[in-house]
DNA sequence: TAGTGATTGGAATTATTATTTCATATTGCC
DNA sequence: GGCAATATGAAATAATAATTCCAATCACTA
């Protein structure tokens, strides 16, 4: 009688996945504190891992008894049984993002052969992706956004390295219907091309160290004219910053000599879509 | 007297790169027993995290008191504060990847604003790194990098979509003094350069589907013209895999209908690297 | 080589933490 | 609405683990 604690039938969940199955499973007819800390274990795994049963239980808002019972019926012995669930999860859990990024630039950097190669871009393009990630600043997203959206024609002037993320704008801007000019270098007439931009338009500026001279005078010549540039560079000592309305800092890390475009790429679709969004949205109701 | 607990000058390491440099600078001067216990702890912080100070201490081989020791040296008050920095280092550690990649691509989806839109750019720009690290045939790029390597020049052909890829590459062999011809549709002159290519030159070919059909077709002629085809494309189905000698597959994960152009601009960035290395070594020694 | 100070091992002690117990409350059922 | 079964709270207890202490050992200096 009681707990029946003699045969025990039901397996008893040994990895973290399992558990969770389980748990989900259940939900639905487990008692109320019950659930709460099993709600509790799901969002917080951590805290399960490396509290006590008094803090977990205070965090979770029961008592410390209802957690054991909670592992009880889940057919651990104990906390101290289920708690080694939630720790075998932590160790096992892949490395770090930055751990892997390491290896593969350690695999590009020791190893030989064109594998190495390939690997030292996808590290450089990841590495990339992970900078602009943390360190976007969400308002000049938003402000550029405004910006562009608001310009009759969008310039897009980019030379050399960056010239590739130019022309992948200039292609998706035409993808979304947006009146686009892309300066291209090819029969020198750029400096005419530039001298149509109003006030009313704007620019996609990219230039990286060693700015292309070509971009900066080209950039100069237009924000002389009034016509306001959104800039994606790498520095606030680059003179593209000094002309620019707005601007963006991206950080692209190299690799064999060549920087990766990965997150101004990434930048870029975003600010290219951004515009393409806030065109349609603009159009039935204008509500930030 | 005594360890001087009164004023501690010095400053306990908060977090675990600290407590590790820290460790690795004092190593030198350390007692046996106590430096044998460093050593096992940067060896195995997991252990750190989850065991107990008997478990440890025996783990390591250690008396439990030493490792006591051994966290006060540091500056904690006992092995509980310096476990606190280990379980840190747990929980602050990035989730794995793919959790990550949910975790961007759900904001992406859920949130709104353009911080999403980015979100969703960088979350397919990261799978489709990993997808191609994970799938990228050596064999091939071996192959690719052995066909490259041989041609007098080097066309590369791609449009639309792909074209940035395109110009990246010519940017990179011009950097490399690869001589190379990006064919572009400019004047309507394609067909006449393409024309000129023979036996002794190659081809990199770009293209995803829709495939562009001006470059289907001038890979075609350049094809029945004898000259040895590199393409990146989508499927064993794409015309361009017919047309190639040596192609690859990349799988660009997209967003918002752009596909990311990440993965291919690694694998374009390692064929032309690949190239450049392959006939610097070329000249010296020809060996695998 | 003897002596001093630092280091180490091992057990005793103290603190912390998990678990159990029991009284009380709540829920579901007739 | 009352009764039984189940669930919950709170404190007592048992277990476990960290820390301290002291004797023994080791390394260095005179």
């Amino acid at each position: 009688m009681g707990v029946g604690g003699a045969t025990m039938d039901e397996r008893v969940p040994r990895d973290f996945e399992t558990l969770r199955a389980t748990i989900l499973e259940r939900r639905e007819n487990l008692p109320k504190r019950i659930a709460q800390i099993a709600a509790y274990a799901l969002d917080n795994p951590d805290d399960i891992a490396f509290g006590t049963a008094a803090s977990i239980a205070a965090s979770a808002g029961v008592q410390p008894s209802t957690l054991i019972r909670f592992a009880q019926q889940l057919g651990f012995d104990g906390f101290t049984s289920l708690q080694q669930v939630f720790r075998e999860r932590l160790r096992e859990r892949n490395s770090t993002y930055d751990e892997r990024l390491l290896a593969l630039r350690a695999k590009a950097e020791g190893g030989a052969g064109h594998r190495a190669i390939f690997d030292g871009f996808i590290a450089a393009a990841s590495t990339s992706l992970n900078d602009i990630s943390r360190t976007l600043d969400e308002a000049h997203l938003e402000q550029a956004v405004s910006l562009l959206a608001k310009a009759e024609t969008i310039y897009v002037l980019a030379k050399r390295r960056s010239y590739p993320v130019a022309s992948y704008i200039a292609y998706a801007l035409g993808k979304l219907n947006i009146r686009n000019q892309l300066v291209e270098s090819a029969a020198g007439l750029n400096a005419e091309m530039i001298s149509f931009a109003t006030p009313a338009d704007a620019v996609i500026a990219i230039s990286f160290s060693p700015y292309a001279p070509a971009t900066i005078d080209e950039a100069r010549a237009i924000r002389d004219q009034g016509v306001p540039i959104v800039a994606i560079t790498d520095s606030s000592f680059s003179p593209l910053a000094q002309f620019a309305r707005v601007w963006f800092e991206v950080a692209e890390a190299d690799f064999a000599g060549f920087r990766s475009l990965s997150a101004t790429m990434a930048l870029a679709m975003a600010l290219t879509v951004g515009v393409g969004e806030k065109r349609r949205d603009g159009g039935r109701r204008r509500k930030a």
